[in-house]
RNA sequence: GGGAUCGUAGUUCAGUUGGUUAGAACGCCGGCCUGUCAAGCCGGAGGUCGAGGGUUCGAGUCCCUUCGGUCCCGCCA
């Protein structure tokens, strides 16, 4: 082999008549003869390479055998390209290296698909042979953008003086969130490990331990059922501080998002953050992560509703409307869509109206009189050309569906601009939320949050309406991170898990350890945690966390070019006692 | 757990109300070609229509089951 003395992406003009040695793969080949086309590919671009059947004094035969994907090494001098051949779409357009040895290093077989085009073949093929598909330009960006975040955000803690610091991947299983991972114990019968849902109770304790600022680089893993934004295993950047309160958190993880968002992708964020109360998001976007890059806000519209002859919405907890501009052309077609839209997300129907010369028009227009319309176009802001769409239902139902309706909308309209970043603190989260099924209190964010009281008589009395000291940033409708201030106090932590409905026992059984620790001098202290994967899919303007995970999973957790999960033999489950029952 | 949608050549797709020998493009193989950069031109090979079952004189097409992909609801602090 001949070892390269430049990169695929390196030659100018300025190397012109120096002999070079590269190494790549065939990008594509371009075959006129006596003389033949090369681009040669490596991770940092592509140079064009030539054969001439005068100048080359190999196997000349052999050269027009050459196909996409065989890797090469050859020798060769650089010239500058005649004005009429330079293509001023590759960086080493002014160039091409006249070849005069060649060393085949590698032939490919067939190719399942065509690498230059990620378009080219389905998901699931691509995954199969995900080492090919990592060889487009597309991915390898991905997951350059992604090596620079790490060093972002390593280098911004550092500096602020966080401790890297890891903690275990073998685990107890606690009942915190989401279904555990579990690993068996060879050594110790009929036991398991489980795999971190997050590092949550270890950080903790380092902070009692004294390392008062913490953070992590970390996998995390939940059994859970997966979507475009979501893995079996991600990585989040686990961070926790002791001696601070909300103020802290916020300034220094402004600074860090706005610090990795600079040095990524020389993105200026908002400074300071703005933020937004859960109940007003809730109320306004219909989204306890709205997306702020656009408006089309809910509006309450129930004293409306209930003055007009529309008897559909007299009895609805909550009307609510978002007013479309320029929605008058939306077909009959596409307003079924938009109402199988909010239909997934139980409202029981789309109710709507067209504005044309100052009255309202179409869907249920006809129970408004004018007068009612008047107000309604006041009180809205609604003009001319306008479409407003309205639900009727139980508060959640009606929020949440107009919240899908309007996210649709931004999407058909084309109000979500890849390169515009909104980020967006959510505070004041409740601290407890009632479980329709198995009608018991549940925690929001986690169980060692801290309430916003300290006073142990007021969480006895009214649970439901306390606020946590919880708080998520949201950018562009996506969560990226989630934290809060820990409990510190044995005590209240106890009461915490009480209301939770775990018995002393259980408390004693599954976090023990955690409540114990808290005894022996505990700081205040608090955290958060960044959804990496997510915040590196926003800062590579994709959509799909899939797109910048080197191996990902499919939505139902497999592993398509490994073939994981998959049966082991019996001498491995005899080893760990395991026997395997047939389902059902 | 539920819903929607997709699966036809190596790949991306077309394939009408069920009806002759399942087509196209790219890729692959062979030939021609000294300035291309999605090179071009000529020729060729290539199909368990995801799998299994059913209805029918006849199924890529209709029905059932099943496997897999994607998106969503529930779920995921």
């Amino acid at each position: 082999m001949l070892k390269r003395t430049h990169t695929c992406g390196e030659l100018r003009k300025e190397n012109t008549n120096e002999s070079v040695n590269l190494n790549g793969w065939v990008n594509t080949v371009r075959l006129h003869g006596q003389v033949i086309f090369i681009d040669l590919r490596d991770r940092y671009g592509k140079t064009q390479i030539i054969f001439n059947s005068d100048d080359y004094s190999g196997d000349f035969e052999a050269v027009k055998k050459l196909s996409m994907e065989d890797v090469l090494s050859i020798k060769g001098t650089v010239q500058a390209r005649g004005e009429n051949a330079v293509n001023p779409n590759m960086s080493t357009g002014e160039i091409e290296v006249i070849v005069e040895t060649m060393e085949l290093l590698s032939e490919t077989a067939p190719l399942p698909f065509v690498i230059t085009d990620r378009e080219s073949a389905l998901e699931d093929l691509r995954l199969k042979y995900r080492y090919l598909e990592l060889r487009t330009d597309e991915l390898q960006h991905n997951i350059i953008i992604r090596h620079k975040s790490y060093q972002a955000v390593r280098s911004y803690l550092s500096e602020k003086n966080f401790l890297e610091v890891e903690t275990p991947i073998l685990m107890k299983s606690t009942p915190e969130g989401a279904r555990d991972f579990l690993v068996p114990s060879r050594l110790h019968h009929g036991k398991f490990y489980a795999l971190p849902q997050s590092p949550q109770i270890y950080k903790q304790i380092l902070m009692i331990s004294g390392f008062d600022r913490y953070f992590q680089i970390v996998k995390c893993f939940r059994d859970e059922d997966f979507r475009a934004d979501r893995q079996p295993e991600f990585t989040q950047i686990d961070i926790e501080m002791s001696f601070v309160d909300e103020e802290d958190i916020y300034s220094n993880m402004e600074g860090m998002t706005q610090h990795v968002f600079k040095e990524v992708i020389g993105t200026d964020l908002p400074d300071p953050f703005p933020r937004i109360t859960y109940d007003e998001a809730m109320s306004k976007y219909g989204s306890d992560k709205p997306d702020t890059r656009y408006t089309l806000y809910l509006q309450d519209v129930k004293q409306f509703t209930d003055m007009s002859d529309f008897n559909a919405f007299k009895s609805a907890e909550c009307v609510k409307a978002i007013v479309v501009p320029g929605g008058v052309k939306y077909s009959r077609k596409m307003i079924d869509e938009l109402t199988d839209v909010v239909k997934t997300f139980k409202a029981k129907g789309l109710a709507w109206m067209k504005m044309d010369a100052g009255h309202l028009t179409g869907g249920i227009s006809k129970f408004f009189e004018d007068n009612l319309q008047k107000e309604i176009k006041n009180a809205t802001g609604m003009d001319d050309g306008d479409i407003i769409f309205l639900i009727g239902d139980e508060r959640s139902v009606t929020e949440k569906s107009l919240g899908a309706l309007r996210v649709e909308i931004a999407k058909r309209e084309d109000l979500t601009d890849k390169n515009n970043f909104k980020p967006l603190w959510v505070t004041d989260f409740p601290m407890f939320e009632m479980d329709e099924e198995t009608d018991k209190l549940t925690f929001l964010h986690h169980p060692f949050t801290s309430p916003t009281t300290q006073d142990v008589n007021e969480l006895d009395s009214d649970p439901e309406s306390l606020k946590a000291r919880a708080y998520d940033l949201t950018l562009n409708g996506y969560e990226i991170a989630g934290g809060s201030i820990r409990i510190h106090s044995p005590e209240i932590q106890n009461k915490v898990f009480s209301l939770l409905g775990l018995s002393p026992e259980e408390v004693k059984e599954k976090f023990g350890f955690l409540v114990e620790a808290l005894t022996y001098g505990a700081p205040p202290h608090g955290g958060i945690a960044f959804g990496f994967d997510r915040l590196v899919m926003l800062l590579t303007g994709s959509n799909n966390i899939r797109d910048v995970i080197a191996f990902p999973k499919t939505t139902s957790a497999l592993s398509l070019m490994d073939g994981s999960p998959d049966s082991v033999s019996e001498k491995q489950l005899d080893e760990l006692n395991i026997q395997i029952k047939k389902k059902k």
